[in-house]
DNA sequence: CGACGGGACGC
DNA sequence: CGACGGGACGC
């Protein structure tokens, strides 16, 4: 037996849906195909099956691009084209990943569907007109309960063409955490299949050419940098999770009803001020007016503590590349998250706390790894709101196999 | 002497 | 009908 686990990546595709499988006539060669596959995108890999006697092409070929949504703008251009006089027309189809073992063609029914989180504020109009950038919407719905009509905080995107799912989930902010979805399934208690391997993963490309869900609401209504944080979940779950917000307000009084406009008036009501920090995003960033970000200040958690803490700094973008993290374990009980930001904070680059749930232990996250050492030489053995604590250098975390390294 | 996150559709 | 090669990281 192999040991798959070491080089699982040959039996996979990365990222996922980005390989096409052609049926050409013969006669096509590697050279046509590049020549008339490298505009949709950057050919990674062509490979075209031959005999291994004769080497004579078996009709077969496989295009590897980098991205999923090239992959599926060719396959849309180019199924059923001739690729040269007097040949058949071609088939194009997404491939099959190689550790499916399955050589059924992959429908556009799987590859037009994506599944995303939402606020629960969120409303199937507010969907539409967030994704609608990536292309035409066949329908967006939102999951609610069945009983009490109230939101899951998830939903479905239908588009019509795999390239606009596939540029939806490369493109749309993170914090949607948008995959394809699974295909409906006739019987619902069979839960997970078995090569439940590299959905998600899609992450990692350009930030900076996001479509950012509230970008806009970050910037119509966003200036005077008081940015607030509160940890309070937003109807059961976190979003976007563990990340902050730079909100702030534009007494402007129009456009309140826009899904992002109004969104980010929910988010504010709900002092859910954690907010993705797209970047400086162009002139109206630099709009400013009065506002009145004060009001919603929460209050910062109390802290009572013998160490001389430094004074309080912002958290670094949630984007930030994360150089160092701390292990912290805590005697008896874990503190809350907020005040554990409001502490770990203050040595400056303070990315993200996180709890291991269950357990006496956490994992505090820094842009700077001059900043974790920092906090670490001042909190290791010291006492916080009665609770001791352990500040160690965290291990990494184990690899994830072949998977690209987590953002943490 | 402790250790690594969250996701599903009434056919 | 039409499905999986080749190359080889560097403590």
């Amino acid at each position: 037996m192999e040991d798959y686990n070491n080089r699982p990546s040959s039996y996979l595709d990365d990222p996922p849906n980005s390989r096409l499988f052609l049926v050409t006539s013969k006669s096509i060669t590697e050279d046509i195909i590049r020549e008339r596959f490298s505009s949709f995108g950057e050919v990674q890999d062509i490979w075209v099956v031959k005999d291994k006697q004769t080497k004579e092409s078996k009709g077969v070929s496989f295009v590897k691009f980098a991205k999923s949504s090239q992959a599926c703008t060719a396959m849309e251009e180019m199924h059923g084209k001739c690729l040269a006089e007097g040949t058949k027309p071609i088939k194009v189809f997404i491939a099959q990943s190689r550790s499916s073992g399955s050589h059924r063609d992959v429908e556009d029914e799987e590859l037009t569907r994506i599944f995303v989180m939402i606020p629960k504020t969120f409303t199937e109009e507010d969907l539409k007109e967030t994704f609608k950038v990536y292309g035409d919407i066949e329908y967006a719905v939102v999951i609610k309960n069945k009983s009490t009509g109230e939101s899951k905080g998830l939903a479905y995107v239908r588009f019509h063409k795999p390239s606009q799912a596939a540029r939806a989930i490369e493109n749309c902010d993170k914090t949607f955490r948008a995959i394809l979805a699974e295909p409906r399934t006739k019987n619902p208690s069979v839960d997970n299949d078995y090569f439940n391997n590299q959905r998600s993963d899609h992450s990692g490309s350009d930030p900076g050419l996001n479509a950012y869900p509230f970008g806009q609401a970050m910037v119509r209504y966003s200036n005077l940098g008081s940015a607030v944080y509160a940890k309070e979940k937003l109807n059961g779950f976190e979003f976007p999770p563990g990340n902050r917000l730079c909100v702030t307000f534009i007494d402007d009084g129009e456009d309140r009803t826009s899904p992002i406009g109004k969104m980010a008036m929910q988010l504010v009501a709900a002092q859910m001020m954690s907010m993705v920090w797209s970047g400086p995003t162009g002139a109206q960033l630099m709009k400013t007016s009065a506002g009145y970000a004060a009001q919603s200040m929460p209050q910062k958690p109390r802290v009572q503590t013998d160490v001389a803490l430094p004074a309080h700094k912002k958290l670094a973008s949630s984007e930030s590349v994360v150089k160092e993290r701390l292990f912290v374990i805590f005697n008896p009980s874990p503190l809350p998250v907020d005040v554990l930001e409001d502490v770990f904070c203050r040595f400056g680059s303070l990315v993200e706390v996180y709890l291991v749930p269950g357990r006496n232990v956490g994992y505090m996250k820094y842009a700077d790894r001059k900043h974790a050492n920092d906090a670490m030489a001042a909190l290791h053995g010291k006492v916080v709101n009665g609770v001791k604590m352990k500040v160690m250098l965290a291990d990494p975390p184990k690899e994830e196999s072949h998977k690209r390294q987590r953002t943490y």
